[in-house]
RNA sequence: GUGAUUGUAGCUCAGUUGGUUAGAGCGUCGGAUUGUGGUUCCGAAGGUCGCCGGUUCGAGACCGGUCUUUCACCCCA
């Protein structure tokens, strides 16, 4: 055999039988988006790099699969900096395109292109690949599908609420259990600032969301590498042991945070939505996590996460509030408010867990056997009044041996075997066999239909 | 980007301290059975041992590089 083909690290096909099990991902996803009305849009697999470019984080930059430019690319770029070796300036001189790193963004251009089409507030929804130039590992895919729902144009908590149940209903749906963060940007804005450490909020917060990982002891030494002052993390040292319901972390958290403006604005934020979810008995737990955090920086409110509880696979789900994405495009003002389902996580989810109803297969329901061009021709003909009916029927191309035929129906898990050869022609029958039970008998076209379509 | 780890038939894996012609199970194909699958029996096909180079009389095995798999860190869905 010549060299076999094979596709890049991180990327995967998908066999028949995943992609049913993941449509009935996405379906399920799309149903319950369409239920709190909203619309869907999809964007290009490319981005102008500069939409693209320091949205991220400088981490996420790095991340970004880019796309050389068309034509003799070289012949444009500076030579000297091709010689230097200077990998960074050399692309921005060869590429201008890339391909997008999650919805959001795409998103927010999208918006302010569009501005004078949209009505505000919008509801959008967008199922489509992003790819991340990242190490694949457990549970991290360099191509990778995002569900993306997200409301801009409105400043209203209820918002924030509507997401939290869309979240409850999804997995409810989809029969994972898992547990629901909430956090708030402001909040930890406020907590930097009350330890005098206002300018190192992201230091702050991308050690603290370790806490549960690394513990407490590792948590400080981190901080320490930070290089904030012994003073600062002694002062954080109630906040990180804070514990008990939501409620009482949030009222001690008031009392902690009332001098800081923000810091009291993040509470009340968490409070509202708090009791409004509390008022419609969900039954996923909604917990406050101070120490979620979440990379992306243009979150400035509600920070959302969820986690699998059978499953250990980090976050399947994560959005927030971002009250200015759209200005980065020049359109200020236009606070947005969105969550992620991480569709290729929830399919390992569901994959590790047998999580799938027995009926998702969609498989041919009934296959005519193929008895030679006669036969097949009349065959044509009944599989065309079936399939009217809604049967999903196929016809064997090949008048190949019965016993190729029949273990075809078999492996492909088709439950009924249609069988028409010259004596069922002349007699207008159709000859049906139950793959399951092995019972055969002989029926007309309409009782063939209700026979399969039970 | 850093540190490990994996690679032998379509799949899952054996293969002794380096020694003739690299094996098994499952799957595939053919036959037993020309209009009856899933069970059984018989038979066959299928491998540049990831790739490139090195050591050796001799490499699937040892060494170097590279790609790939998986995992951890960073970061993240």
């Amino acid at each position: 055999m010549a060299q076999k083909p094979s596709i890049p690290k991180g990327t995967r096909d998908f066999s028949p039988a995943e992609m049913v099990r993941r449509n009935y991902i996405f379906d399920t996803i799309k149903d319950v988006f369409q239920l709190y009305g909203f619309m869907p849009i999809e964007t290009p697999a490319m981005e102008n790099l500069d939409t693209l470019l320091g949205k991220y984080g400088e981490e996420g930059d790095k991340l970004l699969f880019k796309i050389l430019n068309s034509g003799d690319f070289l012949a444009k770029a500076d030579k000297s900096l091709l010689a230097a070796g200077d990998s960074n300036r050399v692309t921005g001189q060869i590429s201008e395109k890339g391909l997008r790193y999650d919805l959001t963004v795409p998103f927010a251009r999208f918006v302010v292109q569009h501005q004078n089409e949209i009505t505000f507030p919008f509801k959008r929804f967008q199922i489509q690949p992003v790819w991340r130039a990242d190490r694949p590992q457990k549970g991290r895919y360099r191509e990778f599908f995002q569900c993306d729902v997200d409301v801009v144009g409105s400043d209203s908590l209820l918002n924030e609420v509507e997401l939290i149940q869309i979240v409850d209903e999804v997995f409810r749906r989809l029969n994972i259990r898992v547990v629901i963060k909430l956090n708030n940007r402001k909040v930890l804005a406020g907590i930097a600032e009350i330890i005098g450490e206002s300018d190192r909020m992201v230091d702050i917060t991308v050690a603290i969301d370790k806490l549960e990982k690394i513990g407490l002891e590792k948590v400080n030494a981190e901080l320490r590498e930070r290089g904030l002052s012994a003073e600062a993390i002694e002062k954080l040292q109630p906040i990180l042991a804070l514990s008990g319901n939501n409620a009482e972390k949030l009222s001690a958290l008031a009392g902690i945070l009332a001098s800081s403006e923000v810091g009291s604005k993040g509470v009340e934020e968490l409070n509202k939505v708090l009791d409004l979810v509390n008022g419609l008995d969900l039954p996923t737990d909604v917990e406050v996590d101070l120490t979620l955090a979440r990379g992306l920086n243009y979150y400035t409110g509600a920070i959302f996460e969820v986690k699998a509880l059978d499953v250990e696979i980090g976050s399947i789900t994560g959005g927030g509030r971002y009250d200015d994405l759209t200005g980065i495009f020049g359109m200020k003002g236009v606070s947005g408010v969105g969550i992620s389902f991480g569709a290729d996580r929830i399919f390992d989810v569901m994959n590790q867990m047998d999580l799938y109803p027995d009926d998702v297969t969609a498989a041919t329901q009934l296959l005519f056997v193929n008895f030679g061009e006669k036969e097949a021709a009349h065959c044509l003909r009944l599989a065309a009044g079936l399939r009217q009916k809604g049967i999903r029927t196929e016809i064997y191309p090949d008048a190949a041996k019965m016993k190729k035929q029949m273990s075809y129906a078999d492996k492909k898990g088709i439950r009924f075997v249609a069988m028409v050869g010259e004596d069922e022609m002349t007699k207008g029958l159709i000859t049906l066999k139950n793959m399951q039970t092995g019972e055969q008998s002989a029926f007309g076209l309409d009782e063939v239909a209700d026979v399969v379509g039970r």
